[in-house]
DNA sequence: AGCGCTCAGCTTTTT
DNA sequence: GCTGAGCGCT
């Protein structure tokens, strides 16, 4: 098979390129992941170069998987010796593997988000600072920020008292960390530079092994992932890598789009490439999507083509409030459906908050029509999930004090608050780990301990369970070892309580084994190492079955990468999207506009936009206006006649409703929800609007010069 | 230990 | 308007 056939010009250019730095430009659609595989294969078979020495980074573990399954149709299993993966699979990999040189623990855990609040939390305490005051979470944003960024500690710029603070939780945090054996989500990334730059001869050693490196999405690096490449390839520079500013969107998680710059003055000899034919989506779609992004200053112009027919115009409705929004959703996916256009699985459904898919799963639900929501509250967030995990992770390593905290009492084991304000103070006059203090509750000495007799007792039997557990875990796989924890512990028994809730917790418990089940095979300890680091750097997005027919709901955020022949985008008003929170700031405001270009650029065929004249936000319902980004996509590309022609009006003209049209108790008839009567009407600006109770359905809101309400009995005159 | 109350909070969330 | 944390009462 030939690696270069079926690819345009500018692809075959990227695949080709002679070694050295290179830099792709790839809007969306472009087919990047083939760009970057076909370069795979291309070095490897065409150049010579050896899978072993090739490293290719992703950032999520699906983007991952992708590329190798791609890979393996064009080399086989010539793939396999090919390092390919996650940034923070890599580093955990390389850390494990130099853990002495790195300086960290060899069975180091993997600290989660939840976990890493927590932690700060503790910080917080521990330096006798007021929660409420300083609220853990916004520490924990400044510190993964600093550490995204490569400031230790001792460098954390203090420019307010409130940082001057931040500081000294961020000091105690790491620390914390350390006596934990934890290393969170960002120390993968910065104790892995560090070995870089402290260990000459171990980064001479990867540099060697990786002799070519590409990196994908490229404008989603971090100062830190982007230092961790140069490193590998500031003297051999043969880093090639993909990305497309228009679609960073995650700059408030410390991506930083201008990596892209500075990859370019630490490379100013690199060749860029870009790719502006887009293989998904038609012209109109594409046009919308451009008259989005133009409008952002902080850009480098390019402008999407499609060899594809310009297709149907975008459908711009404007709803009442989000249960009409729902409604017409629902509608329109069964009408399409029904006229053999497309399948429920064709069709999704984006929003800026997770919050917006409660009106969308209240009609669907209504109506029986099936959905899958991307996210919500994501499997492995889930409580006993958690609690099992948390026993494994003991298992694997007993200082994980966080893990150890939260099943010292699950399930219930008469270990309350005093007993465990005794144990931590017990703990921290020795100046131990709770694990070794625990261990020395067993050993009969004389030594003096603060608890109540039973107390001591419990505690010694506990400490006796977790002995037992991780000499078991020297002995058996790991579905025996799951085994022996829900049987030791009583699990099920705690956790089926007769309710609904029980069981579908149990089933989730079920479920993580059947994950466990997977890595029975593998030599004992290998196999809870290894899951257990799957278990951390997983996300809901990678287990997202493609194939189950029915209609997607997930935020722009999830939507990234993904692509529909049917999409809708809803809540296009201002406030939602752009988001509340990003009108004082002009980045977050371009990002929001990117947000958008990527919400757009999904759709292959047919793209809804959707917004409401008023909407419940926080309680709050309020009159809303649509989004600016609406106000930018050309009239010739959409569809005439929709309520949009309405908005688009505004500020309305003079009344033209003075006097009500409906009054309580008239008889109605409405297209969509058929007959109703009237409960009430008032005048809202030069509108009317109305709640009416329909047939079978509660009372609705609706707005008369929307609603083609028709009155069936006139009550009086 | 477990409950119910109040109050504050409230985007997005690749790993 | 809903949720989660903290607190006080039983």
């Amino acid at each position: 098979m030939n690696i270069l056939e079926g690819l345009n010009s500018a692809q075959r250019q990227a695949v080709e390129a002679p070694e050295g730095p290179i830099l792709v430009v790839a809007g969306p659609g472009s087919g990047k992941t083939r760009v970057l595989t076909h370069r795979v294969a291309y070095l490897v078979r065409e150049r010579g170069v050896k899978p072993y020495h090739l490293l290719a980074v992703t950032f999520t573990n699906k983007a991952a998987r992708e590329m190798k399954e791609r890979l393996f149709q064009l080399l086989g299993s010539g793939l396999r010796e090919i390092t390919i993966g996650t940034f923070h699979a890599t580093c955990v990999r390389i850390l494990r593997r130099e853990s002495e040189r790195a300086g960290v623990e060899r069975s180091f855990v993997i600290y989660d988000e939840n976990d890493q609040t927590n932690l700060v939390a503790e910080a917080v305490d521990e330096l006798g600072l007021d929660k409420k005051a300083y609220r853990p979470r916004a520490f924990l944003a400044a510190i993964s920020h600093a550490k995204c960024e490569l400031i230790p500690p001792s460098a954390f710029p203090t420019p307010t008292y409130w940082h001057e603070i931040a500081g000294r939780v961020y000091h105690r945090y790491q620390e914390l960390l350390a006596t934990n054996k934890a290393l969170d989500f960002d120390d993968l990334l910065t104790k892995t530079v560090d070995l870089f730059r402290n260990e000459k001869d171990v980064l001479d050693k990867y540099r060697r092994r990786y002799q070519h490196v590409l990196v994908d999405e490229f404008q989603d690096t971090n100062m830190a992932q982007y230092e961790l490449v140069k490193l590998l390839t500031l003297e051999h520079r043969n880093l090639f890598v993909v990305g497309d500013e228009d679609q960073s969107i995650y700059t408030w998680r410390g991506a930083d789009f201008r990596n892209v710059h500075r990859f370019r003055k630490d490379f100013p000899e690199a060749s860029v490439i870009l790719l502006e034919q887009n293989y998904r989506s038609t012209q109109n779609i594409l046009d919308a999507a451009h008259s989005v992004i133009s409008k952002n200053e902080a850009r480098v112009e390019k402008r999407l083509w499609t060899e594809k027919e310009c297709g149907l115009p975008l459908t711009i409705i404007e709803a009442y409030d989000e249960e009409e929004e729902a409604q017409y959703v629902l509608g329109e996916i069964q009408r399409l459906e029904a006229r053999g256009v497309c399948d429920l699985g064709d069709c999704a459904v984006m929003y800026r908050t997770n919050a917006q898919s409660r009106a969308l799963e209240d009609a669907f639900v209504r109506a029986g029509v099936p959905y899958r929501l991307v996210g919500a509250t994501r499997f492995y967030e889930r409580r006993e999930v958690k609690d099992i995990i948390a026993y494994l992770r003991l298992v694997h390593n007993p200082y994980d004090a966080l893990s150890l905290l939260r099943i010292i009492n699950v399930p219930r084991r008469a270990i309350g608050k005093k007993t465990l304000k005794q144990l931590m103070e017990w703990v921290n006059r020795l100046g131990i780990s709770i694990y070794t203090a625990l261990g020395r509750l067993s050993v009969q000495e004389a030594e003096e301990t603060p608890f109540h007799p039973r107390s001591k007792r419990i505690l010694s039997e506990f400490a006796n369970l977790l002995e037992e557990l991780i000499d078991a875990g020297q002995r058996l796989d790991l579905l025996e070892l799951f085994d022996l924890v829900l049987e030791r512990t009583g699990y099920a028994e705690y956790i089926r309580d007769g309710t609904e809730q029980g069981e579908e917790r149990w089933n989730n418990v079920m479920e993580l084994r059947t994950v466990a089940s997977e890595y029975a095979d593998l030599a004992t300890q290998v196999g809870l190492t290894t899951f257990l680091e799957e278990v951390a750097l997983v996300s809901d997005v990678d287990n997202y079955d493609e194939r189950a027919n029915a209609p997607t709901f997930l935020t722009l955020h999830m939507a990234k990468g993904l692509e529909f022949p049917v999409v809708f985008i809803v809540g296009l008003e201002e406030r939602v999207l752009p988001h509340s929170r990003s009108f004082d700031d002009r980045e977050a405001m371009e990002e929001e506009r990117r947000l958008c270009y990527v919400g757009i650029t999904r759709a292959k065929e047919r793209l809804y936009l959707i917004h409401t004249f008023r909407r419940t936000l926080r309680g709050l319902s309020q009159v809303n206006t649509p989004s600016r980004f609406l106000l930018d996509i050309p009239q010739k590309l959409v569809r005439g006649s929709t309520g949009y022609e309405r908005t688009t009006r505004l500020p309305r003209g003079p009344a033209t409703v003075e006097v009500h049209q409906f009054n309580p108790g008239d008889k109605v008839r409405h297209p969509q929800f058929g007959e109703g009567v009237v409960v009430s009407s008032k005048l809202v600006g030069d509108d009317e609007e109305v709640v009416v109770a329909f047939v079978g359905m509660k009372p609705k809101r609706l707005l008369v010069s929307f609603a083609q309400m028709e009155k069936l009995l006139p009550t009086r005159g």
